[in-house]
DNA sequence: ACAATTTAGTTTCATATGTAACTAATTGCA
DNA sequence: TGCAATTAGTTACATATGAAACTAAATTGT
């Protein structure tokens, strides 16, 4: 039984190590190249997938909350790259689209976060992929099982 | 070739918010039973593993950055889990120790940590746990070799 | 020996982020 | 109905975080 740590063998460190530093190289490119925070990033990425989404729904598709959502939505609004329009069955409910603009710099965006992601895909196996899709799955599974 | 983007198959967003959930489960565990954050743990980890290290070895080894390491070791000052000598050879250098009381906080925090981890890594194979780790090391090689 | 450069660490400032309070609209149900 | 509870979204506040400026000490090259 084991009563040690060692801090670069732990799964929490590595996996919070690796992924902040996979998400600052992205946070830059957005950055220089479009002007585009990650939160912004992530709403314009499920408008572009999903047009026509309350800001709810962002959020619980983007695991956002939904403050980081009402930012990012003002953000887009001022550079005008979405609309919103209010329900009108349900005047709470603010319905997302991607502006012509805003589709412009979506599909200019794509591009440069598939790269990314195949920068690193494309080092693995085919079953290593396969694999590290499993895991994470998986993975996240069992957090979501893990009382808080 | 693909050019569409699924937010929810792209691996730098799945790793991010696994990596976050987890995170903050174990910041949760943290602040309430010791009050301690991250970045103070992972300090405390570091002196745990390697007494004597100063604060740039302590950025390093934590991959924090050395204004990060500074607030934790003013926090773990201010609460008497550390302490700091100058170090007589090169004056600008600063000796940390976990005092007394610090090792007793790291004791009880190490097992913490260790359950959270493996309340995740038992419900693995032996053969995931073993493919997760050569991943994440993959991975983290792979990044580094990214431009920024 | 000493000026220029580099390194360790802290402080400052500007921005990001999360929690809680708030407003407005809708729903449930007595 | 009509009022309590819930839901959508925003705002305000407090804290966290990162980049850059700063201080002090050590190192380098001449």
């Amino acid at each position: 039984m084991k009563n040690e740590l060692k801090l670069k063998d732990f799964l929490p460190y590595r996996l919070s190590v690796l992924s902040n530093r996979i998400s600052s190289d992205i946070a830059r490119r957005y950055q220089e190249r479009f002007s585009l925070t990650i939160p912004e990033w992530r709403v314009m990425a499920s408008l572009g997938e999903t047009p026509g989404l309350s800001a709810r729904q962002v959020a619980d598709k983007t695991a956002m909350d939904k403050v980081a959502v009402s930012r990012a939505v003002a953000g887009l609004l001022a550079v005008k790259s979405i609309t919103r329009k209010t329900d009108t069955a349900d005047k709470r409910k603010v319905i997302l689209t991607l502006s012509k603009k805003g589709q412009a710099v979506y599909r200019q965006v794509v591009p440069v976060a598939l790269a990314y992601e195949a920068a690193i895909l494309d080092q693995l196996e085919p079953g290593e992929k396969q694999a590290l899709s499993k895991l994470l799955d998986k993975i996240s599974e069992i957090q979501a099982g893990i009382e808080p």
